[in-house]
DNA sequence: CCCGACTGTTGCGTGTCGCGCAACGGCAAG
DNA sequence: CTTGCCGTTGCGCGACACGCAACAGTCGGG
């Protein structure tokens, strides 16, 4: 593990925060100033960090770069992003698009309400496991065994009164969810949100990644909510269409 | 100048190409494939990247994470966001916020067209100094001695039949742009698009951001672009509320 | 079925490079 | 004018990152 390296990471994690000076970033780093001055010129040159006026250093525009770059790779999201906006379009609501990558479930896009409240999420930002409906609805289309282990690796924070606390309750509620086809959250991780997932499936059935409306309760109790489900659905599967899924009509054919 | 952090932000680069493996990125970034792993291993420790298969790495989550919560930083896109997504229902056309940072341009935010025409563009994206209608508005704002030794630094590289090719040109230009108070890109960077842009002002009337419109040619000719300035100029006008900007009466009163 | 080629991984000795110290300089406030 | 704060520079020491060479795991071809 290379050491200037790791501090260089971190001195990046401290300026997420916003502007720093050099020796504040020293303190938080644990580092003599000096050491942080050599990092963030380097750091300077690629343009990942740039000085905001004489003493303070933000974050740069390589980053921005990288990141969408990255971002725009992920096929799911651009394949799906005409059906998810017609449904942000169609009910309002916040409308995330999350994936399942390296042990977290992380936001890979989102579309803003049309009303004036507003979700705390962010491209980029990662959703409990345990309380979130995208997450249950990724978890929930792993095979038991690897359902099973995640489940045992989650804290099970207490985020309000409806959280699921254990991994009995969560392995339950995955299968609630794969026999259903969607997941709720009930107010299981913030008081004033509700939420429902569905999955957008690829070319063989798998699950890419999971599209949720979120909506506060002031505007919808939860049967209002649930009333969505179909127009969820039906942007999940022109997703899944987008992205090579073909509907199963064997069900229908037996 | 720290090597070892010099190579790690090399090796971030080639990444951004998509998933590589070990030696590839080696062989790229010049050095030892032991050196490049244990960079890959605190890069991966701190969630920079991650491994996709076996053999490929690719960008990690931390990356979306930071760039997301610094664009987030920014408060002109968290406050002309209504004013923009307005606009782009409104007109149906691809709608662009951009900034001037530390030299260069970039766009810090992005609303998609509604047709199935798509611009190569993407958040995080540098816009060429001379050929963008974002980019002629935010160096117009600059006083006469900036914009001349902006102006200087440019290398004019000609993109289309109408790029503007030396500085003279375009310091007239720029003239231009803040006469009118909009600035045009009449097909200098793409042969079949041009657009429109104006400014987005602070408190105190400074520039913050440009704000543009983006048409393929087949869809509206010049004359129908044009005609798109009164909704981009409100929309603009509408932003430029939300960051502070008083309107300035003065001219009606006197 | 075995062998060879390729790629990722590990241990290790060398010397480079990154580290912190201490002193300097610029700026601003009192 | 003085004082203190913060960014910057030069420098010598030693940790640490480097590349080598050998190992391991996997795939493909004979």
């Amino acid at each position: 593990m290379s050491q200037s390296l790791d501090r260089a990471l971190t001195v990046l994690d401290a300026l997420a925060g916003g502007p720093r000076t050099l020796d504040q970033l020293a303190v938080s780093a644990g580092v003599h100033k000096t050491t942080v001055l050599r990092l963030l010129r380097t750091l300077e040159s690629h343009r990942f960090v740039q000085r905001d006026d004489a003493r303070h250093y933000r974050l740069g525009t390589a980053l921005f770069d990288l990141a969408n770059r990255a971002l725009d790779d992920r096929d799911v999201r651009k394949a799906a992003e005409p059906a998810l906006r017609e449904l942000n379009e169609l009910t309002g609501h916040t409308v995330h698009l999350a994936s399942y990558e390296g042990g977290e479930v992380v936001y890979i896009d989102k579309y803003e309400s049309r009303h004036h409240v507003r979700m705390y999420s962010r491209v980029g930002k990662r959703a409990a496991l345990h309380c979130t409906a995208v997450a249950k609805v990724l978890v929930a289309s792993f095979p038991p065994a690897r359902r099973a282990e995640v489940a045992e690796g989650i804290t099970y924070t207490p985020m309000t009164a409806n959280t699921i606390t254990s991994a009995e309750e969560y392995l339950a509620e995955l299968e609630r969810v794969e026999a259903r086809g969607y997941a709720l959250d009930n107010s299981e991780h913030e008081d004033f949100i509700h939420c429902v997932a569905a999955p957008v499936r690829g070319q063989r059935g798998e699950v890419l990644a999971a599209v949720s409306v979120s909506v506060p309760k002031i505007l919808l109790d939860l049967e209002g909510l649930m009333a969505l489900i179909p127009d969820l659905k039906l942007a999940a599967d022109k997703a899944s269409i987008a992205c090579g899924w073909t509907p199963d009509v064997r069900a229908g054919e037996r």
